[in-house]
Parts: C-alpha cells; structure tokens; sequence
DNA sequence: GTAAATAATTAGGGAAGGCTAAATAAATTG
DNA sequence: CAATTTATTTAGCCTTCCCTAATTATTTAC
C-alpha cells in the first residue's frame, strides 16, 4: 500500500549507493551498502525490502542484487541530481570539490526538475558566454576570498572584447576548427557542431540532448575506442564507436 | 532527550510559519499555523510542544504564542535561507517567483551555510559586475525560454564595455551621484558609499553586513520614516531613522 | 567434512511526524 | 444565561527509518 512509484530520501540513498556499487563493483551485496551509507545491516534489509515492493531492484536473501529498469531510471535520475547540483556549486560558485559534494548529498533530494534544468542550462551559459567563461568565475572566486577585485573592470571587460573578436574572426573565415568527438581528450568541453548519420541510428542521441549547439563534457574513453562516455545537459551517456563516429564538434 | 538545539525539517516549517504569522498579525493561535501549513490541528500541538522543549517559543496551553530569543534567531535563519534561496532563482535563474518560492520551500532546509554565502556573494556579484547585470539575465532567459541568443556576442559585449566607460567617468570625475539611504525607494538597490557615526550606535549596523562596498536592497519605510527595513546578505534589518541618517549610497 | 568466521536475516524497539476521533475550553448568540 | 458553535487539546494509531540483539545461512579453514 505504500505509494507504488515514489521513493523517499532515504531511499533515494539507498538506490544512489547501488547504482554506485553497480558501476565500482558489478555486484551488490547488503554490506556495501551498509558501509557506504554507515547504516546498520538490519537498516539495510529493510530499504532492500521497501525498494523491492517498489519494483526498483531485483531482490532475493541471499542473492545479488540488482537494479530493475525502472530502478535503474530512477537511480540515474538521482545521480544526476546530485551532478548537476556539484557541477554548479564547483563551476560557478567555486566551491572546493569536496564541499560541493557534500552539499549536493544533502541537496539532491529536494530539488525540482525545474531548477535541475535551470541549473544546467546557467552553467551551460556561463561556460559558453563570452561575457562568463573562467576568467569571469576565477573573479568571482577570488572576490569570495579576498574581498576585493583581482583586475580593474576596464582591463577585464577588454579580455571579453577580445574574446568575442578572436571567435567572430574564426567564425567569418569558416575557421572554426572542427574536431571529431572520438579525438577529444577526458575532461575536455565542447560544443556539437553536426550529427551526421540516419535517423533512427542517433534517435538516442538526439533525444539526450546532444544537438548541434549544445556542449558535451567527454568523460571517459574505453581502451579501443568504445565505448564512448559523455555527459550533456547533465545526463550520462554511453556511446558507440561508430556512433560517436559521425559527430562533429569544436573547442570551448 | 531529543537532541535540544537541532531542528527537524518540520520544526523548521513550523517556526517559518510562527514567525510570519507574527510578522502579519503580530498574534499567533494553532488555527492560523494549521492552516498555513495544511496540517491537522493535533499535529500543530504537538509541533509546539517540540519547539517549546527546544525552548523556541513560549507555550502554554490556550495562551498566545510567542518566540523566544532563540527562537526568534533561529527563525530568522530558516527565513534567511529560504529568501537567499528565492532571490538567487529569480535574480540568476530567472525563474519565475511562485516557482522559486515553491522551490526555496522545498530546499531551504538542507542547504548548508556555506553554500547560502556563496548564493548571496554570487548574486551581488552578477549585480555588481559589469559582465553581469539585468541585460546578461535576461539573454540567459531568453535562451532559456527560445533556446537561441537574443542579440549578437559583438553587441552584447559592446554594452558592457559601455557600461564600464560610465561607470569610471562618474568615478574619475568624482560625479558619483551620492544619496542618503533613506531617501531610497522601496524595491531600489544601492551600494553602501560611507557609515557615519560613532562606533557604538552602527556596531550592530555593520555586523550584519553593511560595510561600504556591500549592496542594500530597501525593502520598506514606514509612514515617518522610521524605521526604515532593508536587506544586506541576505538579512533583513531594521534601521532607526537616525542611524539611516548617516549612511550614504549609490545607485546601481 | 565439520568447526569457526563472516554475512544476512528476523525480532523487537524507539523517535519523528503525520492522522482521526473524542473531550474540553472559549466565544457567540438567541 | 444556557445552548450552540468554534477553537484547542488529548488520546490513540500509523508509517518511516533508524537502532541492537539474537538467529540462521553461507564461506572458509583446517
């Protein structure tokens, strides 16, 4: 009787632990649980159970356990929360890693999907604007711990001016540098320029959110290429080789 | 045993909702916190037995309800975060106001205290910074809301250099136009220019924050001008006629 | 292949925070 | 001023989420 579809906090955790033990480990045992969380055993059979009724993981005693598919939605769902929330508090707000960690844990649970999105789309913004960008945030950092300006505003309005000529000039001689996604480095930002390939091959894709415009963080490339990982608009995605073969992307 | 100066997520609403209820109708009965909070009365009464164990409010049966000191600073906290909170999804995110009030409500209970100075420190900062201000929102929520730019990277820096260029004019011909706080208008933001007076009467004018250099929002002057209510780092803070007297500001 | 160690489960309990229904106090009104 | 209505409190119950202690299942070691 227990509203079928909708998870507390606590079991959000619970969800977010195994979706974390999943990708470290490849399997779930109660223990991990139970030390991740630093939770009781007993605790921890009980939100195994609450999960199970919800249809969220597959679980017998004894046995491994497993996310279901919509367990597995519902876990990204909260990953993502919690992502979104750091990636802000450390890219615009310039709080130390750890921190924005923490805060995050503690924030993920209560925020709308609306903000969610407004948090993406801001950090989004702020990266790409040439009126933001680092520098802007490097500022901003620098005034939360000093208390004072690091540059005078004329010298560092100038470096947006400059900014916004050196792309104009890429732009008008057709010198964007394009780049195919695969040749990208961990780490890095970019933004996609086109998606090549049919319809139904990028379907995915494009309804991830990696549309020309928008700017992809490349996570992780697998030792022969493949998979592909990539975060966009917050969300985690895993691509194949000759997926990411046909996207095309510039530097940011 | 219940642990006597932390606060539940709930006790924090209920203090929230004390404390407005005071600000309204300068009288708080059980009825008016149940229905604000759509809660039964029986739930009310146990509420206001927690918080008085936690000597948060003075409470006796069928008596009026009143904060104590600790109560009246906590709420002031809670009130605090859940403003900062607001403020910085509609001022950054441009969000609308029922959603970010909807959304502060929901969020105002687990945000750490550093990440509400970080909020407020942000906020002032796009305010502030000639990179920032109303104009870039806007293009953000444009971009937002028409998933395009709204004007071109070339004119929108244009007027940021612009504004800079009036800015130091002003400075260098020492043409800061220079205003008394009280004769602000409700709504108007400033910066803090000058703190007149002896130690003692601004001490508590310059603990919560407003030290020259630091931005005021006024909020509200009474009928003779006295007291006239701001906010400054997020907090509100109710100033004598007299000590508004000797504060200077400048428009921005 | 049994004994010991480890892992997981059941049983029972407590605090928090909500509920409804019944009782009591206060206010209103004919 | 007694009767009715309204406001508040008490009593008892439910759910969530954590705990400890005791029990059962599974591994590991000899």
């Amino acid at each position: 009787m227990t509203s079928a579809d909708t998870l507390t906090a606590s079991l959000e955790d619970y969800l977010e632990a195994i979706f974390h033990i999943i990708a470290e480990k490849h399997a779930v045992k109660p223990r991990d649980i139970a030390k991740r969380l630093k939770v009781s055993y007993a605790s921890v059979t009980g939100a195994l159970r609450a999960l199970a009724e919800k249809r969220m993981i597959h679980y017998t005693p004894y046995d491994l356990i497993t996310l279901t598919e919509t367990g597995e939605t519902a876990a990204k769902d909260v990953v993502r929360r919690h992502e979104v929330l750091k990636d802000f508090f450390v890219e615009v707000l310039a709080v130390p890693d750890a921190d924005a960690d923490t805060a995050a844990c503690l924030m993920e649970h209560s925020i709308p999907k609306a903000i969610v999105e407004r948090f993406i789309e801001f950090v989004e913004f702020v990266e790409t604007c040439p009126r933001g960008g680092d520098k802007w945030i490097k500022g901003f950092s620098y005034q939360c711990d000093h208390g004072g300006k690091q540059e005078s505003c004329e010298t560092c309005v100038a470096s947006c001016v400059a900014e916004v000529r050196k792309r104009t000039k890429k732009g008008d001689e057709k010198a964007v540098v394009s780049y195919k996604l695969k040749n990208m480095k961990p780490g890095q930002k970019c933004r996609i320029l086109k998606v090549r390939g049919r319809g139904e091959t990028n379907k995915r894709i494009l309804e991830m959110g990696m549309t020309p415009g928008s700017v992809v963080e490349l996570e992780r490339i697998a030792p022969l290429g493949d998979p592909i990982d990539v975060k966009v608009k917050g969300y985690h995605l895993s691509l194949r080789k000759d997926e990411a073969e046909g996207i095309d992307v510039e530097l940011i």
